[in-house]
DNA sequence: TTGTATGCGTTATCAT
DNA sequence: ATGATAACGCATACAA
């Protein structure tokens, strides 16, 4: 059987350079000359071109970005952690980034922690064979430390969110969440006159739970108000862990008239397993969330929240980032985000 | 100025296999035997393993992926193109597919389209320089044509979900949705007596509009009910093209009893609306969705939908992509979803 | 068991 | 204006 034939195991290999070349009847350097016209120093004659045009576009050839970034130490390439993907504070995050990633002419790597450390480790090593162009996370265990270690090893530019990290070559986002959880609680106890006040945490090793959990103290205290044990509890951020959260509270004796909670998701399980129970927000008890998702204006009552603009958050982290990719000598930047509470009718 | 001072503007390059070498006092391609162990048939002393992994713990040595993939025509990467990452729909399936791809090895690029067919050229573009291993996708735009197209240019084994591509090295998961309409249009006839139904798709350039337009079509007829051409309109998928839509409907002088959506992001918005206009759901517009997305059992009334399960069509997606990975002599596989009514309360 | 040599597809530095 | 040639970091065929 010798017929011409395709070969069934084996995939035809994309053409090269060298291939274009052949085809056109000039060196490969020539060919990747036409094809990187950046540099003006250096010229070609109209015919040349013509023809190693023509033959990419007969060959249908592309560039090998793994041989240019072999070459260049440029991969065109950034990677992205966040925390929970399905969690609606992120993908608006993830979208603008890709956006302006797509502009810029970068390519995204996308990574998904579910909040866990090995997971966010993976990351750091993955990124690190990969030699990115660039850094974005949302670290919610690595330390300042494995941030350091992790610009050691790539030394690639990195913009993270939420966390304030002291190095010369990381951009920070962050919002002052104590503060806006301390204002919309002065707001429950000054403006609304809630006395029982509870607070849904997360536990402290998850970095926004010792700030939020602060905030919420100062001003209580500042009130003078006593809080209940029972009425400080912790969830893990996610809807489901906001149920579990709710449960727990439907079955206390005494509820708290109002409950400040650390993140939407879980105030969106709270609200769920509450009404389930025969408890009426904002009735029985008043509730205010944080990062201001989409589904805190489907639910009902709407809920009052801490506005975070993810949109923004992710074009500010991305705009940082890519100012720092085309000049390394920038000095390290925080930039702050507006927090503002946005009363709806959960309370 | 002479002190031994790192140079500020270049960053130091990370170790490579050589530097790993020359402290161990080996051959650069020992050490890429050390690394790689998965040859069994060949074998290296304890001494020199010893050595070469304590030079490889004091560098910190990392193998460059780009190195590696330009070696090997492998690059333990993987690209996803999703529709629109802020639909809730998406960031299950991408969770799904991350956590399998993770267990694999497989980092993953994720490119969202916004249901823009530019965007989904561009991914195109991408992945063929990039030469990943392999690609999952849900087109909305692109044609059967288009990625035979990309199967050539890349060699890339694809999974698709929800097109049916012929191609023998194609794998697709889809839903028989045109049925699942169908049978959830025959219910609201039969079961719950409506006669005056509505129907939202999309435009039929989308590849789900005329599909599940028919399933609705083809259950009206067969009850020989007319709709109304108001009844009758297109929408985009996203939330806020369903609000649109929902304004429009609740200017109505005569209202359908019930409403069929192509999907819950749209009856949500659509649900959102016709409240703010004091219509009522169910009773005055009874509504199904398509998806079950996590907001349905949040919106109150909580939606009746047809549910897809993401998380199960993000594993099953990437199931046979690393199955084909793995053997590619696999014939093309096509795995149906199941696709049941949730009934809710919004009908 | 280990070392030498080669090539993957580019870009960059020389020449010419 | 263009062509040789080398080098990026790694894996592998072959030699020792």
């Amino acid at each position: 059987m010798a017929h011409a034939m395709t070969n069934p195991t084996k995939v035809k290999k994309p053409p090269t350079m060298r291939d274009v070349a052949k085809l056109a009847g000039v060196s490969q350097p020539t060919v990747s000359r036409v094809l990187n016209e950046k540099d003006t120093t250096i010229s070609i004659s109209p015919e040349t071109r013509k023809k190693v045009m023509d033959a990419v576009e007969k060959l249908g050839y592309r560039p090998n970005m793994h041989a240019r970034s072999l070459r260049t130490q440029e991969t065109k390439l950034i990677a992205v952690l966040i925390a929970d993907i399905t969690n609606s504070f992120y993908p608006h995050i993830a979208r603008s980034i890709q956006s302006v990633a797509r502009e810029e002419g970068f390519d995204v790597m996308i990574f998904n922690s579910d909040h866990v450390y090995d997971n966010e480790k993976l990351f750091c090593e993955s990124v690190a064979r990969r030699a990115v162009d660039g850094i974005i996370m949302v670290p919610i265990h690595l330390t300042e430390q494995d941030m350091r270690e992790l610009y050691k090893q790539t030394g690639s530019p990195i913009a993270v969110l939420g966390q304030h990290i002291n190095h010369p070559q990381i951009d920070v986002v962050y919002a002052d969440d104590e503060t806006a959880i301390y204002n919309a609680t002065c707001w429950l106890i000054n403006e609304l006159g809630h006395h029982q006040l509870g607070f849904i945490g997360v536990p402290d090793i998850l970095p926004p739970g010792p700030r939020r959990r602060r905030g919420f103290m100062k001003a209580v205290e500042k009130a003078n108000l006593e809080i209940h044990p029972d009425h400080l509890i912790e969830g893990d951020f996610t809807l489901e862990g906001g149920r579990e959260v709710g449960k727990q509270l439907a079955k206390l004796d005494c509820l708290p008239t109002a409950l400040v909670v650390s993140n939407d998701a879980m105030a969106l399980g709270i609200i769920l397993e509450l009404q389930e129970a025969g408890i009426r927000v904002p009735e029985d008890i008043a509730i205010v969330g944080y990062d201001n998702i989409p589904e805190a204006t489907i639910i009902r009552p709407s809920l009052t929240t801490i506005e975070q603009n993810s949109s923004l958050i992710g074009h500010e982290l991305s705009r940082l980032l890519f100012e720092r990719i085309s000049d390394s000598s920038l000095p390290a930047r925080r930039v702050e985000l507006p927090n503002d509470l946005i009363i709806r009718n959960s309370t």
